[in-house]
DNA sequence: TTCAATGCAAATTTTTTGCAAAGTC
DNA sequence: GACTTTGCAAAAAATTTGCATTGAA
């Protein structure tokens, strides 16, 4: 995966966004931190290297990005809307102990067909996009419990 | 499916939430009105019958209901939770049209194995519930564009 | 009378909006 | 110079919180 600025900026300009910097950081930024941030988390990590950088242009980007389908928009949260940059089609698992997002690859459960969901038809409808949002207790969380329950 | 008052408060006492008229109420509504309604929505139906219900009580109300797993939270807005009385395992299709909310039955997608996603274990991580959510335009809105393209 | 449920108002949080300033071609 | 992008402050919308009041066992 190319995540130069030149590569960003191509993929910005071939959706026709003009690629700003302030574009191109933000993208770059989810394209290299794989953990589903918020605006606010997105706002905070770049801030401090782009100080003129304001949440209105974050909320704004991410809207754009999403419209123009280079962004995914999760509502895996009930209080805010989480983004990835990576738009290939999987699942999202949340634990809901340390709150992590996990990417879940559809080939790891055994269900044929689930790539079918989207572009499918079903009594009339017209499907054009799908989420699958799991929740439980991650790995590490398992871990760490069980090491706790047993000192 | 009983929506009696009677029958409504005999699933909240064996769930330990004690019947207030106000819990009955909200719950018999989300019962009998299975369009997805959010907070506001149960709220300004219900007033007008129970003057002295307030928009946080519906709060409570709902997060308790959920909480006790006899009520699903869907987070398939983003702007706004909804509430759905049906909790049989089933998928919610929004269409981006009109906003309708629709239920779809696993067995109507040719995928076996749906059911499974919940209570399965996944590179470790233990799932408890999922949620999959379609988005598209519903058959109502695809005839509707129809007949005006047509005119 | 004790404890839980409720209502109200204020606070918090997330997101949107209006508009002026800055940047780009 | 025209058009777009950005920032700021205010507004809007959804939800939560603190606390006093009400209501029920």
């Amino acid at each position: 995966m190319d995540t130069s600025t030149k590569a960003i900026s191509d993929i910005l300009q071939s959706k026709g966004i003009s690629p700003s910097l302030h574009r191109i950081k933000i993208y770059q930024y989810l394209m290299t931190h794989r953990t589903h941030p918020n605006v606010d988390t997105i706002y905070k990590e770049l801030v401090n290297e782009i100080p003129s950088l304001s949440k209105t242009t974050v909320y704004n980007t991410v809207k754009t990005l999403a419209q123009k389908g280079i962004l995914l928009e999760l509502t895996i949260d009930s209080t805010e809307s989480r983004y990835d940059a990576d738009i290939h089609p999987h699942i999202h698992f949340r634990c809901t102990s340390c709150g992590n997002i996990y990417d879940i690859e559809y080939n790891l459960l055994n269900i044929k067909g689930l790539e079918k969901l989207e572009r499918a038809t079903i009594e009339g409808h017209q499907i054009h996009s799908s989420h699958i949002y799991l929740y439980g207790i991650c790995k590490n969380c398992l871990t760490r419990h069980s090491k706790k329950t047993q000192n």
